[in-house]
RNA sequence: GGAUGGAUUCCCGAGUGGCCAAAGGGGACAGACUGUAAAUCUGCUGGCAUUGCCUUCGAAGGUUCGAAUCCUUCUCCAUCCA
């Protein structure tokens, strides 16, 4: 089995421009792709994980792989898919971000000489003359064409402005200017992006008459249509820093029940005969299939140590016994008061609660417990001493828990 | 440039002078039930404080005892015409 026919086995491949020539390619080790990214934060967030693991595996089949960090379209903004505006970042922001994201990818992506690559298309972007650029390329799209994109099509509805607009040239311009300096022949990206891979590969036919492919790999959504990654303090990020890896490690680990399986098939390394068992897996069997979904993904992004670490503290959390290894929160002097500090003060500084009020709620709410008995008095206070001489664990709901650590 | 409609709390969306910290829904969070799942039911959803106070309805001014609601100017957006 080809490289080809285990992506399309694991789902990942949603649209695809010519088939059998794609798969000649990559099966044979002859392609050189290259996936966008746009620097829109400060980290990578589980989208671009899709994309980076399809990267790996595409690498190890033998292709090429090169990754394109948007220095230059971030300035703009791609509209697809989106129903307002983005920001406009600063300058100082993209550059930021963007060396964030290399620093990122080159954890999961091997780079170097005879390896992967990485290009910002900043260098050739942000210089462009404009009349110079809207000759040369200008003439080969077509307004009629662009607007009937699907990606567009909130936005028509809503307005769409001639900055975003313009976005789709620039990704079909990076592409071209791939092709023809690296070489590159393919282009691979989220599905939310085809209308812009197809803008690249229309480019390179018109000015070269040459034939570039291009291929789309499955959004990750739950089962219902909504997008994953999203959790109520944001996005997942791969950035232990913003999502901590037993955060992270709780986030597959919670996924839904129709979920996982696909899940593991999509994203996880996993042979496939192993997925298929599985895939007979029903009712809280699945627990099992979660904790592996949990623990691989874990450990493709922080590591097995930190994976071993997480589920470590996942079971024990969940079991009987005390964890070791669950996230802490460090109490100064100052956070006491007559060497006594309140519940409420607590559940803020954990980061449990974002004012005093939402922490007064949640403990009315019957919500928090510390050290396994629930506290139901907003005044509750704790004395200095004991915390420091005894272990104490507070959790908020049945899976929010921080060890207090005395400084 | 002209005409019309619009901007409300995380999102959608009601509210046209006091009873409005603002209906309803969604989402989020918490409780019950469970399998750390889903569905369901319940609570909760601006901030600070022990009755109360402070900030919020695109922005700035004004009218009024009192404004999300009325007036003026401005900004932004959509639709139609150019």
């Amino acid at each position: 089995m080809g490289i080809y026919e285990e992506l399309k086995a694991r789902g990942l491949i949603a649209q695809v421009t010519d088939e059998d020539e794609i798969r000649e390619l990559v099966n044979n080790g002859k392609a050189t792709f290259y996936i966008g990214f746009d620097p829109t934060a400060d980290s990578l967030h589980v989208g671009h994980f899709m994309a980076l693991l399809l990267m790996k595996r595409l690498q190890a089949a033998g292709n090429k792989p090169i990754a394109l960090v948007g220095g230059g379209t971030g300035m703009i903004g791609d509209p697809s898919g989106r129903s307002d505006m983005r920001r406009m970042m600063t300058v100082e922001e993209i550059d930021a971000n963007c060396r964030k994201f290399q620093k990122q990818m080159s954890r999961f992506i091997e780079f170097g000489p005879g390896k992967a690559q990485m290009v910002n298309n900043a260098d050739w972007l942000r210089n462009l003359n404009f009349l110079d650029f809207m000759r040369e390329i200008g003439p080969e799209f077509s307004v009629n064409e662009m607007l009937r994109a699907r990606c567009y099509v909130n936005r028509l509805e809503k307005g769409l402005s001639f900055l975003e607009f313009s976005y789709m040239l620039m990704q079909g311009y990076d592409f071209y200017n791939l092709y023809k300096n690296y070489g590159c022949n393919m282009e691979f990206g989220g599905d939310d992006q085809w209308s812009n891979m197809l803008a690249g590969t229309e480019l390179i036919r018109r000015k070269l008459g040459k034939d570039a492919y291009a291929m789309t790999i499955t959004l990750l959504l739950k089962h219902d249509g909504t997008k994953m990654g999203k959790t109520s303090g944001g996005a997942v990020w791969l950035d232990p820093e913003k999502t901590s890896p037993y955060d992270f490690y709780q986030y597959w680990r919670n996924v839904d029940d129709e979920d996982v399986v696909g899940f593991i098939r999509k994203m996880t390394f996993l042979p496939l005969e192993e997925i298929d068992e599985m895939d007979k897996w029903k009712g809280s069997q699945l627990n099992r299939a979660k904790e592996i979904l949990a623990y691989e993904l874990t450990k493709l992004v922080h590591g097995e140590e930190e994976a071993e670490k997480a589920q470590d503290a996942a079971r024990s959390m969940f079991g009987k016994g005390i964890a070791t290894d669950i996230p802490q929160t460090v109490l100064k002097d100052d956070d006491f008061k007559d060497d006594k500090i309140g519940i409420i003060q607590l559940l803020v500084k954990a980061g449990f609660a974002t004012s005093n009020g939402d922490a007064r709620r949640t403990i009315q709410g019957g919500g928090v417990r510390v050290n396994e008995t629930q506290v139901k008095d907003i005044y509750a206070q704790f004395d200095k001493a004991e915390l420091a001489k005894n272990e104490t664990v507070l959790q908020k709901g049945k899976k929010n828990f921080k060890k207090l650590i005395v400084e």
